[in-house]
DNA sequence: AATGAATGAGAGTTCATTCAT
DNA sequence: TATGAATGAACTCTCATTCAT
């Protein structure tokens, strides 16, 4: 049911589709939606937290398998991110577009799962700097956009492309540690 | 009445949108904004075509002023991207969120676009590369992500920030060079 | 519901009928309609399938009655056809008039049911000229005559004129059989 | 521009037919339109008006050159309608069809022209039934039949047909001479 | 947990008509 | 005579949601 409305706002957006679409597509009735669900926007809410828990963990667990030094650490999670975004893209892509849709106090609880996987990035980079492995003089900024090509992979990633998901997350992997100016051999 | 429907657009998104809110938006009737324009579609058709051609227009006249090294080339038409995604935010956030909405002939035109967009970067950090300076190994894939970070600050962008467009620039410059791994003083 | 619709479509035709004076005539609400009928067309695609067979049931009921002669099934057939215009009048008339606005394939079923009808006489007057009953040179064409007069009943009868429609029935049936050359006492 | 009008009218009906439409048809712009006519039911009556007085005129035409007996007058009038109806066809198709939507005072003039023109069968065949040429005992409902088959042709004639229309309308002749109980050959 | 019927609001679009020029 | 801009009402149809069962 969260995966039918998952699939119907990645094809049409939050406001393209429709409840009865959804129920079609979830194989139930118009109403009995209604019965697991209160509103149409608690679906959207549902299942933008749903997709940043699930992507928060993958990260965190990227990271706990992780080498102590910064670039291990951020090649870790870049990695991790992008193998999320590709293997869960229509969660990723909902997560990117259909966020603004998202209202009130559902809308925060959303906000802090992002604030929170954007915080893990900066860490990493500031940490990175201060131990002088990163040479960035912008590392906020830096992290920001990490976080933003990884997420916006979810756009233009197709599975029948030619190159694999683990070869795109190691040229990703690359460009993030070149972006804080890590030494690369 | 364009403006009134990129305005409406920004805010409520494609589908969120209704053809009264833009015909009131702009200050007529609404049956009368279908003298002017045949469908929703194509003013979102319009729209999309307009932001496109005037940041192409930007982008080549930042390059018309640039000297000759790539990462001269590249500083330029990134700053000039920048600038132009703060102050045009409201097409900026159009132009990457409703885009998927386009069907048809329409769309093809406005992928033309954006494509031309994406060559012009690709080509400079190609360039780049070959004349050495540039060492970065994915010179396509920096090239994508470059134009990704630059089209997304029209996402993030807040105008009474404490940094101004031109020092973001300066910024995302910076990091631009370094993912395409350009020496850096 | 379908009622309302033959009672709408027969007082302002398929065009001048809006659905939501059909669902006001139906006791209910325009939406709900929709949980109906999926859409106007096939509102007068049920009316004319339905009132097409039913005259067709009507004929072949007469027939099952009336004597071998070609004149007596030709005389049972016009005065079934001419009582079902008359007591089914708006039926009659939406027969006429709105077949024309029906497309797709819901005409080409009320079609097949009127080309069934129209054969049904065609045979009796066919059938009747090969037994030297009736001397008409032009078979298919007086049976297309006659189907078109028993139809056209429908626009011109009023249940207040002064002849009943029985007596109508036997006019009809009388200048049918003198179309088609029949002896007359 | 009256001459669109017809055709928008008998390919669309009145209620589907749009000023628009008329306006594109007659080569001319919609608003432009009203300098002619002030409002659509007037173009419908004119077209109809014209329509009836055209047919009149062809039938009084023929009446003229006829010889004295009732059939050959009736014979004369028959031809000269279907001879009418089948080079008139999209006007035929309108009187028939669209004289339903004609209100107030308009009607009435079309009224009348329609009853001059019934009038005129009826006087034929009564006067043929009082001078002992034809023996039916329903004069005036043949008549009427007569002038509703003549009509009825414009409904279904198809120019590349098998038939002439002359050819269809000896048969037509025939067929009303052996109505009204009119000695045959 | 599940359904079909119901609703009022609103969607995009077209209508006949008018007005200023 | 001709135009394009404008209008308010109406169109078919869909929306998210509720209710009785």
């Amino acid at each position: 049911m969260f995966s039918a409305a998952l699939d119907a706002f990645s094809t049409n957006g939050f406001n393209g589709a429709s409840m009865r679409e959804i129920a079609t597509r979830a194989g139930t009735s118009l109403s009995n939606l209604y019965n697991y669900v209160p509103a149409k926007a608690d679906l959207l809410a549902h299942v933008l937290k749903r997709a940043n828990d699930d992507l928060l963990a993958a990260l965190r667990a990227a990271l706990e398998t992780a080498g102590d030094p910064a670039s291990d650490r951020l090649r870790a999670v870049v990695s991790a991110y992008v193998l999320w975004s590709a293997r869960q893209q229509t969660a990723g892509v909902v997560a990117i577009s259909e966020f603004r849709y998202l209202e009130g106090s559902l809308r925060e609880a959303v906000v802090e799962a992002r604030d929170r996987t954007q915080q893990l990035f900066t860490d990493i980079v500031e940490s990175g700097v201060a131990s002088g492995e990163f040479h960035t003089p912008y590392p906020h900024e830096a992290a920001r956009n990490i976080v933003l090509l990884c997420a916006a992979l979810a756009n233009w990633y197709h599975a029948d492309g030619r190159r694999t998901p683990e070869q795109i997350a190691d040229e990703q992997a690359h460009l993030a540690l070149a972006m804080v100016q890590s030494p690369l051999e």
